[in-house]
DNA sequence: CGTACTATTGATGTAGATCAACAAAGGTGG
DNA sequence: CCACCTTTGTTGATCTACATCAATAGTACG
């Protein structure tokens, strides 16, 4: 594992497709869309990729420097502790279009490490520098504040699920989650491409990995979903989420 | 239950005790101690009290419209839907000089409910006025942010210990977590004052009341702890930090 | 072609939910 | 003051969901 930061950077000047796929509108989520200031925000974007699957963004209690974005990918959150048990240690996962780094301001420095899981493109910011144009764009504090708010929220729901669901339920609270984060940016809710092996998700739902396989079956016989490897497809969201507990618009449903 | 909003209002030309035990320390965590702005910040914050237990601060769907941090006593999060089983809605507890509102940032509006456990005095700070304080003091906003984030974190935690741990796990991990949250704010670390009943804290831990009673029970045999009533006494910090796959600073290590 | 890694399936044991009874504490009204 | 009820906590007995152990494929990759 090496220093990915040398490597495969795009010099700015180089690229200059705005918006296009770009971190650039998942941290800004439209605000500065056609605002000058999104030029400036633009300018202050460093791209990197395509890094490989394996490659640590951060690791736990690195100061933080920079916000990252993932643009297409996936990483793991992470405890830094080895445990005993390896596989106890999955703290999250991180989608494209998601703001990676707002929990390690607490401290001013990053509380878990971040792995990506595939091959991925990224974006980040420095911190300083989109503090700077935040003074000029108060807006971008209110939206900041807003991911992570939503992302306080998020987290309380997912824990209530995991203290008290059922092993099916749980899988179902998973699934959801995903198509849910996924719908938010605009990619298709009802299949979802598991960034992770499906091992690695039923962990960070606190299950084994065979009541994990045995929980996918259990979904499928009851025709809610389809799995071919990585690839599920949701058939019956309703019946998910009742079984989940689900108490927000379902993932077909766009937030606005 | 009524509407609290129209009693126990304290004009604010009778208190000008700032910083007193108030929440204006505990939203500025000191950033604005000696500053002229805390002055600004003084007038906007409006305090109530005493509220009765059962009091609703505020509604899940409700605009956000203000800030709340209590002063003294604490608030349940539950969900707004009536479930089947009453008891698996308790999403959280609010401690005194703990925002809450930040969570309603994303939809603007809360989405859960707030209820006084005890007797209680609260702080509200108008959302509003506090944009308009915070584009002056950017670091206001920088404040408010590492809050969020921090909440993000200790949420991730806390969902990783719900889905793994053992019953005495997840309640050495309870435990902890009330009494790091206390400790941040100069209170007690060592004894607990359980502002709920134990079957309620269990209940958020996701553990059925007579299990939650033998968890206690078992933490007192091996005396980690001493429980007389709600007063709990933690005698053996590590060992419970190591019970709870606790792995930050103990609650006794007071962090910066 | 072997060595990982990932997934499936069965057999077994156990932690903790559930059911049920009871005890202690606090409030309320007579 | 005491009878009464509600809330909260404790303890025992049973039953089940899931972790664990173990074996076996299927895939990918060197």
């Amino acid at each position: 594992m090496h220093d990915y930061r040398t490597d495969n950077i795009t010099p700015l000047s180089q690229r200059r497709d705005r918006c296009q796929g770009c971190g650039l509108r998942n941290i800004c989520f439209g605000i500065l869309h056609h605002a000058p200031e999104a030029d400036m925000l633009e300018r202050l974007i460093c791209r990197r990729g395509p890094l490989p699957a394996g490659t640590v963004l951060f690791e736990a209690g690195e100061p933080l420097e920079r916000l990252c974005v993932i643009r297409v990918g996936a990483a793991r959150r992470e405890r830094a502790e080895r445990c005993e048990d390896d596989n106890q240690r999955v703290i999250g996962f991180s989608l494209p279009g998601e703001v990676m780094g707002l929990d390690a301001l607490y401290e001013q420095r990053h509380p878990t490490n971040a792995v990506l899981l595939q091959n991925s493109y990224v974006c980040e910011l420095p911190f300083q520098s989109l503090q700077g144009l935040a003074a000029q764009v108060p807006q971008l504090w209110h939206q900041l504040l807003r991911l992570s708010g939503d992302a306080v929220h998020q987290n309380k729901r997912t824990r209530l699920a995991m203290s008290q669901q059922s092993a099916e339920g749980r899988l179902a609270h998973g699934l959801l989650d995903l198509a849910h984060r996924m719908a938010r940016r605009g990619m298709s809710a009802e299949t979802i491409d598991l960034p992770m092996p499906r091992q690695e998700l039923g962990n960070q739902l606190g299950l084994a990995p065979n009541t994990t396989s045995r929980a996918f079956r259990y979904l499928g016989e009851q025709g809610w979903i389809m799995a071919d490897g990585r690839q599920i497809r949701l058939l019956d969201v309703p019946a998910l989420a009742d079984l989940a507990n689900w108490s927000e618009p379902t993932p077909t449903v766009r937030s606005a």
